[in-house]
DNA sequence: ACCTGAACACCGTTCAAGT
DNA sequence: ACCTGAACACCGTTCAAGT
């Protein structure tokens, strides 16, 4: 068969992207990619620059689906405090479903120029709730708090840092409570 | 020269931390390394079993130096929100100061047994700090949410996730203040 | 036009051989 | 006892050669 494959940028990154939620980046090497799209690693050249060129397109992946989670998640007509809560949950949910994919996301650095701007499509929402949470001059300081609360504690849970028992869903519910509460009271 | 080096794990551990610290763990290969202590690159397994071995050192060396200019920053005779905001500033101002060597820490995972007590012993001082923040009950849970806050904090800036403008250390500020403040009122 | 075999420089790691 | 040269299997990447 002389030309077996015909493969394209897409197939590509959504086949690393599946491979690496299964196992993880550090397994993930170029020729086992290629091998099980039928091809050969010299022909990724063709569509993907880098090895790293890959990872961001991957990543991009990861952050279109965690902000498609969470804008399902948000309840319509809630208080906002209910609704940055249940951002938070699903951003939470999200990187313990996935977190090989998640993990990588905070690996790789650079995103492109354009898909800077598609990111900061996918912030406008909930920078929208955290402007009704802590009012509009403060709401930029409210939604990074809540981001960072968020990420850093999935990610100390992701790599085990919390250990020494306790219940890390009661004490996330709290950490949330108590820091949205904060932006309440002057 | 026969025998020119005589090189100790300390040694090594040291001079990969350094590396790091400049340039990067992406930068460091055991082949540099080991050229920079005038050895080569198959004499370095003496004395460290692999190099994910020798990155879990680097990271306990980190995690000492850390803690460490946490504990020289915390105010004696304060009140103890006022502790714990001084903990999570110098905690910020350290992954600031050494991003590269910072990041490694939540990259190779699982430190071995012994450095866990280690560990245990360099937070304590932070869990008593969190009691008196908290109560006995719930200071698990604000020490945890709190250690979130300022590593997502830390890690959305190094990895130049937060790039909307605002001034990110008044955002730090008013985001503990948030955190810290939600678990006083009731 | 698209794909690949062969090559390149470089990894981490092992081990028999040197001193 | 300590160090190293040589080798191994594997990287990511390039490019001339094949179809």
């Amino acid at each position: 068969m002389p030309y077996p494959s015909q493969v394209t940028r897409d197939t590509i990154v959504q086949q690393a992207w599946q491979m690496i939620e299964e196992e993880g980046v550090q397994q993930l090497s170029l020729n086992k990619l290629a091998t099980s799209l039928n091809i050969k690693a010299p022909s990724l050249y063709r569509h993907v620059s880098s090895k790293a060129d890959l990872l961001q397109a991957v990543n991009l992946l990861t952050l279109q689906k965690l902000f498609a989670d969470i804008a399902n998640a948000i309840p319509a007509d809630s208080p906002p405090v209910e609704q940055m809560t249940a951002v938070l949950h699903a951003y939470r949910q999200f990187a313990l479903a996935h977190p090989h994919t998640y993990e990588l996301v905070y690996q790789y650095n650079p995103p492109a120029r354009p898909d800077e701007d598609i990111l900061v499509q996918m912030i406008l929402p909930i920078q929208e709730i955290a402007i009704d949470t802590a009012g509009p001059e403060k709401s930029l300081a409210a939604l990074r708090g809540a981001l960072a609360l968020a990420h850093g504690f999935v990610m100390l849970e992701i790599k085990q840092q919390l250990q020494r028992g306790g219940d890390l869903d009661v004490d996330f519910q709290q950490a949330v409570n108590a820091y949205l509460n904060g932006w309440q009271s002057p």
